[in-house]
DNA sequence: ACGAATTAGTTTGATGCCTGAACTTATCGA
DNA sequence: TCGATAAGTTCAGGCATCAAACTAATTCGT
């Protein structure tokens, strides 16, 4: 029951700090006025609590209001562009990539470097890419005021507990570079990223497709982390009891049935572009290998959307290429296993975001942060900012 | 983003009283000084939120406390015996059930009615049996602040949208009896009173057979509803592809497979008393029919606990009974299916909490909503009680 | 037996934040 | 140019917390 903190006025300040925030990053280009009724602020609180956010440079003033009619002119407020950026960093099996984001979301920069991340050396290659990627952002003259890390695995408060496509386990990445991150998993970064920059939905499974299969779950715009940071690890899950040996030690696995490598290896294609173009031009082994994996996928995610009741699939990564192949037998698995589908219908949506989820999910964390509670944003890095440049 | 609502000081008063109501719940006992080291919040405040709690009558001061060394005693503060009570009804499909309890969840009368309710004249029914447990709750002088109903079915924000074994569909219970109500699912409420009242496990899943199988999710000390209040209902999770048909149309259901009727059937007990002696006796009839539901019931879990990383499995209900027979099997099967069990094992427990397990969680949960917001219950029971006794 | 030390609980003044209302500024329409 | 309308600011008032001083009760040492 204990675990609540004791609220005094500093409280209230964070809550409507942070409402008036988010408020002003729903609705970009909205007068002081605008944002008091969207809040339920008074406008006194609303100039009070907007004058400091400007001060942090988290919003920025703009042109004054265009609008018919009589009355005062009232002068926008937006996040600010020159705010604080959020870095993120994916660490693939076989690729980094980094990504710099404003407050907005806005990608100002991307890049991705593949290589064999399964090897001893991979912490000093991502502490290399990392200061690189930190110089490009001064190079754009814009503050970092944080780094999210996205991995293949299971992470737990930080400490990345399993992962076992890169070989780690308790890794603990803060301590090997000598850095604090927000490490999390890259399903999860990826369904985030989709929540805010994809189809707009509040309740939904993002299911992606690589080396590995993650899922995120997001339920009211919230991600589902489970007990121990494992929810929505669906991987493992077994969908065909009897099935072919995983990796992992038990059989007939989700990844093993429906990954990417069993989807290739069906249908004898080298990469997913040839895949893809075998779809296309109507090759037999393609199509059936992927409706295979459809249905496997299908099996797996009815578990998802019976005890979770999550009424939309997202199909992210590979599999968002694949989507128009995959919807058909997908929809019917699930409409076979899942009862309430009979009432209330699953939809199954293919992200528009492509590959990069991940890490435009591990940089927009940082941001979200910020955004969720600028006021700590606002006691923490403001000071020690103003100090070192003012002095 | 939007949806939270402004912050004032009596978002404080709010947070902070319940803070110390919750402070005062776990530790009983406790004085003053006491509450200031546990919650955080100085004496002065202390002191200011228990006389306001006092004034509601929600907490009691009792004796001196009892203590070596020097200083002067603290007085003891509790909840308040003859504070709010809060009152549940089951519902079941061949019973009635009602349960008192007090603030700190003991249970002063419990009552239960056989009668099968799959008949029109249920909500008469209901109604006088709800007259008579408010009769008897006068009769011991206590104030009803709230009345909990559980349903066997799935329950959509106080509307009874189905429940197949009552033959109901999109029932209002409120607007039936006249009356406002906390309606709920009957194994949500089961797991919140084992939550509150059973082994002290923050998280579990609670599956409890008895006509249907229901399972109420609780994590982090919170029932996990999922989207629509549809979360956790795996009665009818397919366990058995191809298997025999359910009521609900589909083949192979858990609850079709592993529920109390199946049970017996295999067993040939003719009810769970006969069942259990049987057990006892050694029967192999049923022994391995409890065997196979076990492992049904297995395959059903290891779903969730997969998918939710839940650490532990609660036993309820006719399962509770069935405990010693059903552990080893479902034990096995979960290991099997669960691939984190190599490094967390999954634990199984039994309920200590009977049947009445639903009507308790009903009771509680009304109790449990004035504790979590006592702010809310002083100025919205509280004047209108005191101007019609005050006048 | 008596005072120092210790702990519980109350009182008081200060601080911070929100609110409501009055006030200033800006713009349109007649 | 004046009046209506709307945006934004200023200021007194209220409320809840906190820190610190103060009162109250009890033990321990001498």
């Amino acid at each position: 029951m204990i675990g609540t903190r004791p609220a005094g006025q500093h409280t209230v300040r964070q809550h409507n700090s942070a409402l008036v925030l988010g408020a002003i990053a729903d609705g970009p280009g909205t007068s002081r006025a605008g944002l008091s009724t969207a809040t339920g602020l008074t406008k006194a609180t609303v100039s009070s609590v907007v004058d400091r956010l400007i001060a942090a440079d988290l919003v920025a003033e703009g042109e004054p209001e265009q609008r018919v009619g009589p009355g005062r002119r009232g002068t926008v407020v937006s996040l600010s562009p020159s705010g604080p950026h959020g870095l993120g960093i994916e660490i693939g099996v076989d690729y980094l990539a980094s990504c710099l984001v404003d407050l907005n979301g806005t990608v100002r920069f991307e890049e991705v470097r593949y290589a064999d991340n399964r090897t001893p050396q991979v912490f000093h290659r991502v502490s290399a890419f990392l200061r690189k990627a930190r110089k490009r952002a001064e190079a754009l003259g814009v503050s970092v005021c944080g780094v999210g890390v996205a991995v293949p695995g299971l992470v737990e408060s930080g400490l990345v507990r399993l992962a076992p496509n890169l070989g780690w386990r308790d890794v603990d990445l803060a301590d090997r570079l000598g850095e604090a991150f927000t490490v999390g998993n890259e399903a999860n970064f990826a369904a985030l990223a989709e929540l805010w920059h994809g189809t707009a939905l509040p309740d939904f499974v993002h299911v992606s497709g690589e080396i590995g299969i993650g899922a995120g779950i997001v339920l009211e715009r919230a991600l589902f982390e489970g007990v121990r940071g494992a929810g929505g690890e669906i991987g493992h899950l077994p969908v065909a009891p009897g099935g072919p040996p995983c990796s992992c030690g038990a059989n007939g696995c989700l990844e093993r049935m429906a990954g990417q490598e069993e989807i290739l290896r069906l249908s004898g294609a080298a990469t997913v572009d040839d895949l893809v173009s075998a779809l296309e031009s109507g090759s037999g082994a393609a199509l059936s290998a992927v409706s295979t994996a459809a249905g496997h996928l299908g099996v797996g995610l009815s578990t998802v959307v019976n005890l979770m009741d999550v009424p939309a699939v997202v199909l992210g990564g590979t599999y968002a290429r694949l989507e128009p192949w995959l919807r058909e037998p997908l929809l019917a698995e699930l409409e076979r296993r899942v009862p309430s589908t009979a009432w209330s219908p699953v939809r199954i949506l293919r992200s528009p975001l492509g590959t990069g989820a991940a890490v435009r999910g591990a940089a927009g964390s940082v941001i979200r942060g910020v955004l969720a509670d600028p006021e700590h944003y606002l006691t923490t890095h403001w000071p020690s900012d103003r100090d070192a440049r003012g002095r």
